[in-house]
DNA sequence: GATGAATGAGACTTCATTCAT
DNA sequence: GATGAATGAAGTCTCATTCAT
């Protein structure tokens, strides 16, 4: 399911996957829609523990290396669920039962993008960040590397390779420190 | 159809909104995959002419007033069509003709990525960007953060404001020209 | 759907008798419950004329000449449909749907019965009826026994015949107007 | 389970009334129809219990004190188990195994009425009935007239209470002894 | 004997697509 | 070229029944 991740994901399929019969899904889960958001909800764990850290950092060591965890972390989520993620707007119905449930849990994309930029804006008042930068634009840049890189890798069907992206997810983070002036 | 997602657009009330009948679109499209790649290809023409003028921009006026036309049309498009790129992705079927035709026409999402990054590279060897940054790295962030922007104002189920976006965007830009180095 | 008259009765089933796909059905009715009333409705037709035209009978020919029509209607009816209206009482949620539809049209098994008692009423006014009787007991008393003729032919797995029926009711109309006392 | 139909009550609705696992029930009968079966054959006990004394009755107190009780017993009857009864009535498989057990233990609706005809007929001998009336007739009326009103009762979504039933079914009785005649 | 997770047949419903008019 | 009723495959979900514990 994370893997091939199609909204055209079917309770069979899920079954099949499972090694259970179809009718057993619904002796653990409600609807389909609840398998759904529980797997987004495990994957989605390690960055929000990662995101829920960064304040702790703040100050320490480098903003590089504070940054390095976050990029990984966004990487494996978003290689493992970007197509989740993407059957969730492709489907009215199910993105608002994600939403519902994500308010009840107090989760959501939204928080990571404020914990990354509240941890940004943090470190502009140790002035380890210049003040010419907008955290929220700092957080869209990272995550939305992320993001991007994952859908592209899904979309040209290669079978994408987390080490690989973390790699060039390093990249992206670097040149953002580094800035393009020259 | 770019409003909702595609998981829950029908024929039928694809053909409503067209004031046809169902059966008319079968006149002019061979199946419903072609009506919504055909919308998507008419949705990315802006950002494809964009792009594709870069070339011409090289050494000219400044990179910041280069890259902003390539942030608002990477917003008007992502804003556009976000759910519908998401629909590619969560289903399988769409996404094998949506490669075949975008290889045919020589576009797609990698290309524009490389279009963005070859113009990085250009103003690299002109020394305005400095070479510490990578060309496709600053291509992933600059579109990724305008997909993710897209993405996060479909999640939240707000309607997107173009404007607003654009303004958001152009904040992320001036940051990434900035970096985060103080 | 009439003659076998299952609860059991399945899209399927329904389709087949009416020599169409089962995805048609849907072309026509919105829920399989409308499919259901609309047969219900089609049946009452010819017992609710009856019973409209009870009032201009009033004080006409003789209670047993009107009363006779009314037997003989209400067997034609109970005879098609005793297994649906059973299929309703068999099922909540198609009981709700009946009562609401039925609210509207302003029909019902209630409405019947309170047309035939107005008229054993209107009988008693004009001294055709003795004042003994009840009225509503009298409804009871008739509409009761053709369904309950119906009932038990369906139980005895037998295939009820309409001639028959309305013979054995017009006995009980008979035994009805006589009265048991000697 | 007398109450709503049985079309929507689940060998898992049972279990949890019942106080036991879903499988349990499994030890105690073969299978859903024969709880079901079951049900029915305990309510209609008390009924049987009265029809079959009616032959001690024939030519003892008065007509109208002898069919009371049966009126009294068909009410408490109808009003328990009318949805159970059209249960019977919609499922072709319930009805075969129903009829089944009747013949066996010698019951069912057919024997009632014909024990109650029976009644009328050996009081007619006694000239204690017109012979002017059927017997079969004024079954089907008596016990008609009690099924119904429950069903009536259960259609309009009131809960029947039977005491009231029962009173209106006495009206009947006393209609039927009386007749319609001035 | 009790349990309840697993099963799988089958129900209702949707919807892209076809085709006679 | 336009129509829309008909199609039937496929999807989600329910539930009676089984069986290892």
């Amino acid at each position: 399911m994370r893997k091939q991740g199609l909204a055209r994901i079917t309770t069979r399929s899920i079954a099949r996957q499972a090694g259970l019969a179809e009718g057993t899904l619904y002796n653990h889960f409600r609807e389909k829609d609840e398998i759904f958001i529980a797997v987004l909800a495990r994957n989605v764990a390690p960055l929000v523990h990662v995101l829920h850290d960064l304040p702790l950092r703040v100050g320490q060591a480098t903003v590089l290396e504070n940054l390095r965890p976050v990029a990984d972390a966004a990487v494996s989520f978003h290689i493992r669920v970007a197509p989740l993620i993407c059957s969730l707007l492709a489907d009215q119905k199910l993105l608002a039962g994600a939403r519902r449930i994500m308010q009840e849990r107090q989760i959501g994309p939204q928080r990571s993008s404020e914990a990354l930029a509240a941890y940004v804006a943090a470190e502009q008042r140790l002035g380890r960040i210049t003040t010419d930068v907008d955290p929220t634009a700092v957080a869209d840049l990272i995550l939305g590397a992320s993001f991007q890189m994952s859908v592209l890798e899904h979309f040209s069907g290669r079978r994408p390779i987390e080490k690989q992206l973390q790699a060039r997810m390093r990249r992206a983070v670097k040149s953002l420190i580094s800035g393009l002036k020259p």
